[in-house]
Order: structure tokens, then sequence, then C-alpha cells
DNA sequence: GTAACCCCTCCCCTAAGGGGAAAGTAAAGG
DNA sequence: CCTTTACTTTCCCCTTAGGGGAGGGGTTAC
């Protein structure tokens, strides 16, 4: 089938399939005459596979390495689980990380007013220990 | 002050600093002959309360915003707040992604052996449904 | 004289595609 | 057969927030 049929039936954008093709992780034949590339039923699973896998957050080249253990019959499942417990470190981390930037933040929102007057401990913190916004006009 | 003084008592890198100046955050003197900038002491603030706001998670755009608001002695602080909520707000929304990614991906691997077999829910997952039944395990 | 730093601009690189131009191809309708 | 429309191709620039390095110029210290 064509690129569109095939994008359609992935669930993905032609781009994407088309960048997918450019390196190298669903290759699928391409007429030597008209340059069209054809798809097939199982370009479409691979497609579909790596499509789930960015959703959960696997980056192209992990992707590439699911893929691998993908159609590796013979792949032992600690392979794949190493990969998904690493993944769930990063989002931990991540977590963590977004979830203290929010508390700081949170912290300074609720410390300033938020009316018309121009006092403000939000910029006041990000100007370094509460020195007041000095002029830069003079 | 020459640029990496400047960019040591701000705590950026010369890379950051050049940068910031190229796209106009923080332009300081620049000598016609020897091409060299020159920073004062409101520069180096300007660069501080940016690089503060940067591992705040703000955008440099956002950063541009704060950064008016910051040498406006008359701002309202509810306008300060008000960009602080939204970016809050959307610290939130990649926290919630995050946390379903994460018990998506929890679940997953705790289904999956994760020994010498080939045998894998993950893969499985990503190539088709979701989890399989407690019973096709079994 | 030269070694050690400091500075400048310019260009390419990142992740994962998106947007669009110019041009070729295929199928349907008249 | 001709035209329109839809689909495809490659190519190039754009995105964030800078990083890395080349190539060149300057000042200071020994």
């Amino acid at each position: 089938m064509q690129i569109g049929e095939a994008a359609r039936r992935a669930g993905l954008t032609v781009k994407t399939v088309r960048y997918y093709a450019n390196i190298g992780m669903v290759t699928p034949h391409q007429d030597a005459v008209t340059g069209y590339r054809d798809y097939g039923e199982d370009d479409v699973a691979k497609l579909h596979f790596v499509g789930k896998a960015r959703k959960f957050d696997f980056s192209i080249e992990e992707c590439r390495e699911l893929l691998g253990l993908y159609e590796d019959r013979n792949r032992p499942s600690r392979e794949v689980k190493a990969l998904t417990l690493k993944k769930i470190g990063e989002i931990d981390a991540r977590l963590a990380e977004l979830q203290s930037l929010k508390d700081e933040l949170s912290g300074l929102a609720s410390a300033c007013d938020g009316d018309h007057r121009p006092d403000c401990p939000i910029l006041n913190a990000l100007s370094g220990g509460g020195i007041p916004p000095r002029s830069f006009q003079d």
C-alpha cells in the first residue's frame, strides 16, 4: 500500500512515516522508477508498534532497540523489562524535579498579592535575595 | 567588565550570555573597534535574574516578559502572578501526564517476568492491545 | 618572541518531526 | 486523449536554548 494508507492505519502522519523510513527505522520497498514507497502489513505493524512506544516516551533510539527485540522471537524478556524499568526511573526523576519546581513556584505565588501594586515577592526572589528592582534606566 | 567575568558573576556560560545578547535579551555596550562587549552591574543583575527564571522552567519568551515587568517599577504584581500561575498550571499538566505514563509502564513491568524466556507482556502491549488478561498469563 | 588567555564571528549540531515549494505520478471524469 | 484532483517524491528551512569548534584578532606576562 502507499504511504498515506500506511500512515492512516498506523495512526501516524505521513511526515512521521517518511521520517522513520529516512532514519532506517521502518524501511519499506521503494519503486526504483517512481520512487513511491510500498508498505506491507508487517511494516504497518512496526509503525504501529513504534507509534505506541513513542507515546510511552521512549526515544527514537530506544524505539529502535525495542523494535529489534520485537523482531527477535528468541529475545529474553529480561532486556525489554530492563529498558522499561530504566524509562520508569527517568520518569521518576523528572517527576521529582517538576514537583520541587512546582513547590517553589507555589510558595512564591501564594506570597504575592497579585494586585495593582508593584511590590512582588516573585520578582524579588528571581532578582536574588530580595533586592528591590533597581531602575535600569538611571 | 568583559563577558567572561559577567558570565561568571551571573552563574552562566559565556555562550549563554552571548546568546542572550544576540537575541536582544540583555544587550551590553559593544566597542565599535574591538567588538568586545562591555557589561555593567545592571547587566549582571539582569543576567542573574534571567538565569534564575530559566531554572524555574520559564521559557526564553517568558523570561523576556518577566524581565520587562522586572524593569518596570510601576508594573502591577498581578501580571507577574498570572505568569507564575500559568507556569504552575503547565507543570501540573506535565506532572499528570508523566504520572499516568508511569502507572501504565509500571503495570506492564510488573506483568513481565523479565527472565530468559521470550514471552513479554510489554512487547505484547506495544504491538497491539493492552496487558493480556490474567487468564492468558497463567 | 612567544605562550597563555581573552575576545569576536560564523557555521554546524542537537530531537523529532512540521510546513511548504516544486515536480512527478496515478486514477477518475468528460 | 486531455484535464483535474489527489497522491507522492525530494529538498530546504523552522522549531528550543544554547554547545562545540574553527579561524582570526587582541592583550598581558615571562
